[in-house]
DNA sequence: ACTGTTCGTTACAGGCTCTAACAGGAGCAT
DNA sequence: ATGCTCCTGTTAGAGCCTGTAACGAACAGT
């Protein structure tokens, strides 16, 4: 019964599982870029990682769950990004920050078209997107954006329906933040309209009209945060 | 050299082919609603149909073709529905025949989700979702909403900035219409919009926070038509 | 030095897409 | 009505994939 029996060597192995795991997921999010999730394939990650096909099932117990970590690594990071992007801008000018907000959220998209499209894109091939932990994980990124508008206060002009009014507000009490309806609603827009924006770029419909994603988004920014 | 040399019978096969072709479609429908996409499997499909995997390569050169020729019928699907959405109401009411232009849009989608996805969703396994005919057939809806809003008149206040006045300008002169940039770019943001709403709606987002999409979309729309 | 867990390997089952070679029947002209 | 020809559907198989099973080898801890 020792006092710490063998801390540094009992860990060994688990770093190098740890390891082994990141290098894993870094050579899957290469062949996610190249390929898109459809062309991710266990066995050519093994090949790339100078490994034959199978070993990596000692890591991951199956291709999806491989995919549902990226999933989740990528709305941490995504998270990440945006609040590096708001702690920019002092919270005394809050549609400053909330623009800071939008363009970060663009700009780790469009930097990495792969993970976002693996984020919003699609319910990939079977897995049930709203696992816990995935909702969870998507939850970071939301909080950012009503903290965001909660500074910036309520402008909204129209009335909110009744029921409407009582989801959000169970929502926004879900969601540990204060309850305030119209905020929640103001989120829910903003975002949608940031995904929409956001979503249509990188699936490259303005490339193919010969507009420029950077003036569309500038135009709209104004509108978005007024 | 008969006048008609055999009209009927010299159909009989392609009338033949057109059938077993749109059979195999809508059986790829129905797998694409449960499966998603990645499941779609033309070994499936005969088998549902009660012929033998290979068999369909007769009518299909691969399963991409076959996805595509689903992505064309969705987009001409689209724009009909749209169509019909707006002959309700008289062009004397512009606005409103935006707001049908929108419900229907967002009808469309979330009666179908699988086929929405199937459009904006992915760029599928590899093929490159650009195709001359894919453009030419997501034009039609386009075209759609760019004459709504023509009709409606510009209302957008804040001007324009140079480059994207040109390259929109030359959007518009692209697609045949009438090149005012202001319209262009407004289709653009209501479209984008539209989209950030459905497809988050489809995706299951609002779902998954208790919120009912029909309110959300119906608190949304004055504005968008605004 | 010994023991038990863990790692990586090959072999394999079962699935897929798509090609190739083959058998049958339907259309079409004579 | 009879032959020719093209079209259709069949099976076999190559090559890819995911995931399981059984086996050897290396390592940590005693």
């Amino acid at each position: 019964m020792p006092g710490l029996p063998a801390p540094k060597a009992a860990r060994m192995r688990d770093r190098y599982r740890a390891q082994v795991r990141a290098e894993v997921k870094q050579a899957a999010l290469g062949q996610l870029a190249e390929s898109g999730p459809a062309g991710l394939s266990v066995s050519a990650i093994g090949k790339e990682l100078g490994v034959s096909g199978p070993a990596l099932y000692r890591y991951f117990a199956s291709r999806d769950e491989l995919l549902t970590e990226l999933v989740i690594d990528a709305y941490n990071d995504l998270a990440d990004a945006l609040q590096v992007a708001i702690s920019d801008v002092p919270s005394q000018e809050p549609r400053a920050r909330l623009e800071a907000l939008a363009r970060g959220y663009r700009s780790w998209a469009v930097a990495q078209p792969h993970r976002y499209r693996l984020l919003f894109g699609p319910p990939m091939p079977g897995y049930d997107a709203h696992a816990r932990r995935l909702v969870e994980a998507s939850q970071a990124a939301m909080n950012l954006l009503l903290s965001v508008l909660r500074d910036l206060g309520n402008n909204t002009s129209a009335p909110l329906s009744e029921p409407l009014a009582t989801q959000l507000a169970a929502w926004a009490q879900a969601s540990a933040l204060d309850g305030d309806p119209a905020v929640g609603l103001r989120a829910i827009l903003i975002w949608s309209a940031l995904h929409g924006l956001v979503s249509l770029e990188i699936a490259g419909n303005f490339a193919s009209m010969g507009i420029d994603p950077d003036e569309v988004f500038e135009a709209q920014l104004p509108a978005l945060t007024a």
